[in-house]
DNA sequence: CTTATGACGTGGT
DNA sequence: AACCACGCCATAA
């Protein structure tokens, strides 16, 4: 599979020391298309973080409110929505999805539909 | 230095 | 499909 990274980051940069798979991790979360999603998982071996799917949530959450990065399409390997349920962050995760055509019905999207990659 | 805690994943039952 | 037990890895206490 091949990716396509942009440059971005997530507010300041200078706030990080050591940036290379960070900063590798943002590029890949800004290269997921509109309208499909991604897991945890799958974005932290694709951003080089071996097994740090966990790893990948708590950066996730560090995100500024204002950001433009697409966090929402990350979900779980089920294809569940993993925030806590009806927290505001969770009901803006889902109305986006919603807003971009995903399908997404009792908390879950169907990634044989909308995964990405394939 | 240990333990606990997550926007998690996977394999077994 | 649902549950459970581990494995994973940075952070906080």
């Amino acid at each position: 599979m091949s990716i396509t990274l942009k440059p971005v980051m997530p507010g300041d940069a200078s706030q990080f020391a050591k940036v290379s798979v960070r900063e590798t991790f943002w590029q890949v979360l800004a290269s997921i298309p509109s309208g499909r999603v991604t897991s945890y998982g799958r974005l932290a071996r694709l951003a080089g973080m071996g097994r740090g799917a966990r790893l990948a949530g708590r950066w996730l959450g560090q995100l500024p409110e204002d950001t433009t990065l697409p966090w929402h399409r990350v979900v779980n390997s089920l294809g569940q929505l993993s925030l806590p349920p009806d927290t505001p962050a969770d009901i803006q995760q889902y109305e986006r999805l919603l807003a971009e055509g995903i399908i997404v019905t009792h908390r879950r999207v169907d990634m044989k539909r909308h995964g990405w990659p394939d």
